[in-house]
RNA sequence: GGAGGGAUGCCCGAGUGGUUAAAGGGGACGGGCUGUAAACCCGUUGGCUUAGCCUACGUUGGUUCGAAUCCAACUCCCUCCA
């Protein structure tokens, strides 16, 4: 699927984010004649986004600097019912106010990767729940449920797996995709949207939106998803030793979100570099070709280049220079992660089992005493072996920390204040 | 409404009275090898004041010197019949 004449599936096409597209000569033809407005649908069910959104937030970053107009769509009211897609058991619900939290507290990563306001392609970020929340049961039956056919309706992937895995499938979440398509249809009408992109386990909802909006008297609309990522090893794209890759700093530190990225592998960095950086491709196609240890070099420009985006370059520079010291000079470098301890801890003698815990190496002592029989917990660089050992402030360096460190590559630093 | 099957650690899944903090696998983490990679090999994977103690096999009671294992009631899930 190439020879697309607009940029905007041109760019998409030639780094990686098209998995499937429900008319491509059309949507390219209309990419072609003027600008398009597009939108992408975000829950609102945690209090941040993570790597796994950061495809779809590409897609829209790339749509705008091709000279469309991307909306991002808080699902403040889709989120109040579920979906169900890709899960085989019902989500707990929760609270509206929760809801409200979490749809702040996602804002401000978008104004990260795209420019808002009210120009004719400027981003902007609608809440379904404006729409949905006033809705009146019987009238939208009439309306919109009238066109869903439930035969149809029980094909759907995302349905068809919870009944032949045969598990609870709650009419709340049966609703899903059809809020899901009258929304597209709604932001047709509000804001002539005409795409709606997503995760290839959107489909079937996207399709589904395309259909009503055909019998609701909408334009033709289009569907346009993104391959679900994996590593090269096939793991699930996202986790690190905490856990998910928040793009929130105060739920990921910069660098750790840096680390993230740096430890690529090898496989996956030219795949990552089109996907996660405006690199060009000449340059990325370059770096891709580096062989050996060689492709390190290639791997801290991709953690340069996506913290950049997310953090900001000082953000990006610092995280390199730290890694920088630590891993290549086995230096230390102050810039590492620091916990504050009270002197008179220090001074009293401070058991290693309390001190890694509390610098959150260990989550219980018994954690720590087993990283020390397995040989991972360091102070100062130096194995530790006694779990009975007690840190003085004869540990305490001439920077005025201890370091702690927990295999090789996370490393705390203690300060006593 | 009737008959039967099931619920085990992060997940899957063995275990049907005692050496069971619970086989095996997956995942995760650590060590080795390396390039802060992959693959591979080894180890760890309930808590604590760790040669000891405490808590744990859906919930609550009971039998027993002793229960994940036996009994009763309850909750939830599944299958067949109505």
């Amino acid at each position: 699927m190439s020879g697309f004449k607009s940029d905007f599936l041109r760019v998409l096409d030639e780094r990686g984010y098209i998995h499937q597209c429900s008319d491509p000569e059309g949507l390219d033809q209309m990419a072609l004649e003027g600008p398009i407005t597009t939108y992408i649908g975000y829950d609102c069910t945690g209090p941040s986004l993570h790597v796994g959104h950061l495809l779809s937030i590409m897609m829209l970053r790339w749509l705008q600097k091709t000279g469309h107009k991307p909306i991002t769509l808080m699902g403040g009211g889709t989120t109040r019912v579920g979906d169900p897609s890709g899960k085989d058991e019902t989500r707990k619900l929760i609270t509206y106010d929760q809801i409200e939290d979490n749809k702040q507290s996602l804002k401000n990563v978008f104004e990260r990767f795209l420019s808002f306001g009210e120009g004719a392609t400027d981003a902007i970020m609608p809440d379904n729940a404006e729409w949905l929340a006033p809705l009146n049961y019987i009238d939208f039956l009439r309306d919109v449920g009238k066109h869903f056919s439930v035969n149809r309706m029980l094909a759907f992937d995302s349905v068809k797996m919870r009944l032949e895995r045969e598990h609870e499938l709650s009419f709340l979440e049966f609703n899903y995709m059809i809020l899901q398509a009258y929304d597209f249809v709604e932001l047709n009408r509000r804001h002539g949207c005409v795409l709606q992109m997503g995760g290839s386990d959107q489909w079937g909802n996207i399709i589904n939106g395309i259909d009503l909006g055909r019998r609701m008297g909408t334009p033709q609309l289009y569907a346009l998803t993104c391959p679900l990522l994996t590593t090269s090893s096939g793991a699930k794209m996202g986790k690190t030793a905490a856990g998910a890759v928040w793009l929130k700093s105060d739920m990921l530190s910069p660098w750790d979100y840096w680390q993230f990225w740096r430890n690529t592998e090898d496989g996956d960095v030219g795949k990552f570099l089109k996907l996660f950086t405006d690199m060009p491709l000449d340059e990325i196609a370059r770096l891709e070709a580096l062989g050996g240890a060689e492709i390190n070099e290639a791997k801290k420009i991709l953690a340069n280049e996506a913290t950049t985006l997310l953090h900001g370059r000082e953000a990006a520079e610092a995280a390199a220079e730290t890694a920088r010291r630590t891993f290549e000079e086995g230096a230390l470098a102050e810039s590492l992660p620091t916990v504050e301890i009270a002197s008179a801890d220090i001074e009293a003698g401070l058991g290693v089992l309390s001190a890694f815990v509390t610098a959150g190496l260990a989550k219980t002592n018994g954690e720590a005493r087993r990283a020390i029989a397995n040989n991972a917990f360091k102070v100062n660089d130096t194995p530790l072996t006694d779990p009975t050992a007690t840190l003085t402030s004869a540990n305490v360096g001439s920077e005025g920390v201890i370091k702690l460190s927990f295999g090789r590559k996370k490393h705390i630093l203690l300060r006593p204040a």
